[in-house]
DNA sequence: TCTTATTTGATTTTTATTATCAACAAGAGT
DNA sequence: ACTCTTGTTGATAATAAAAATCAAATAAGA
């Protein structure tokens, strides 16, 4: 896997060894895709096949992947951060969110359109953008026919 | 001032009572706009002119604020919300933010131009979005001068 | 293999936020 | 204006995510 190659080198040019904690974290994390799991859901995963590993060190560890880019941080307001692997070949095919109001769920859109948001912004603001996150809030496709349901339960008499 | 009838308003449609508390909070972030004030924040400049009102009932206070639309939580990885007011009159108007990534701070813009692109989410993933957030990472005119400058006092000799 | 600076596990500490609960006060009705 | 009722508050304790501590362990280069 060409991932692994990519995450080695970026180690080792910022100057961090290659553990079993880091290799086994990073591994989690990239056989999830598409998940946002926490440090908590991160390190219950560690230790179904490395019990000896702390909680200490997937917190340790997802703060220097996030700061050398090999992950990103999120937040859903659910009180505490979730990550997902940063796209480590093409940085260009970054995702944005849809976060369900109702049931929670979290399903990824897969364009980026806002070059020429962005173009706007850097001339109008004199602002050099280097990353953007964009969340949209709002009704699932299952909760919205739930909500249809019901409304015709009422009415029907 | 219109917003004062329009939250009083608010607050008697959902059943909560106005009590001095309430009016406080809300005037301190009414008459900070473009700011970005933390719970804490809050508290400090609630307590100039009214040192009985507890940091609980700010916490809370802002909480009910948020569940009744009166204002927007804010994440920008600090380590604590932050909040700011809902434009009670005109939701059309929603802003953005750039967040600079050298001195943290945190500019508005004031443009919302995604239209094409949420009515293409919308169809395609049949969410019905019902708001959404957009963040822009990067830096600012003064510490892209600032890096300039510095570039220039390395290679001059 | 040896050396050394980095990293880790266990634990404690920090800090934002929430829960608790008796005292209090807003607002409706009289 | 006076109750009465129920929502609200202040002080404090409790909770929980994340960071700090530090002796012991280990990766990686010589
Ligand atoms: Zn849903
Ligand atoms: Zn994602
Ligand atoms: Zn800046
Ligand atoms: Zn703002």
């Amino acid at each position: 896997m060409k991932f692994y190659e990519i995450f080695k080198q970026k180690l080792n040019e910022a100057g961090y060894k290659l553990t079993t904690q880091r290799r086994v974290v990073f591994e989690v994390i990239g056989a999830n895709e598409g998940k946002h799991f926490s440090p908590e859901e991160i390190y219950d995963i560690v230790k179904i096949d490395h019990p000896e590993i702390g909680l200490a060190t997937v917190y340790r560890t997802l703060k220097l992947f996030e700061k050398i880019g090999i992950i990103y941080r999120l937040n859903f307001n659910d009180g505490c951060s979730r990550f997902e692997m940063s796209h480590l070949d093409d940085e260009s095919h970054r995702h944005h969110h849809l976060v369900c109001i109702e049931c929670g769920k979290i399903l990824e859109v897969k364009i980026d359109s806002l070059q020429a948001l962005e173009s706007f912004v850097e001339k109008e603001y004199s602002f050099d953008i280097q990353n953007h996150t964009l969340k949209f809030y709002g009704l699932c496709s299952d909760c919205k026919k739930r909500r249809n349901k019901c409304k015709m339960e009422t009415t029907e008499s």
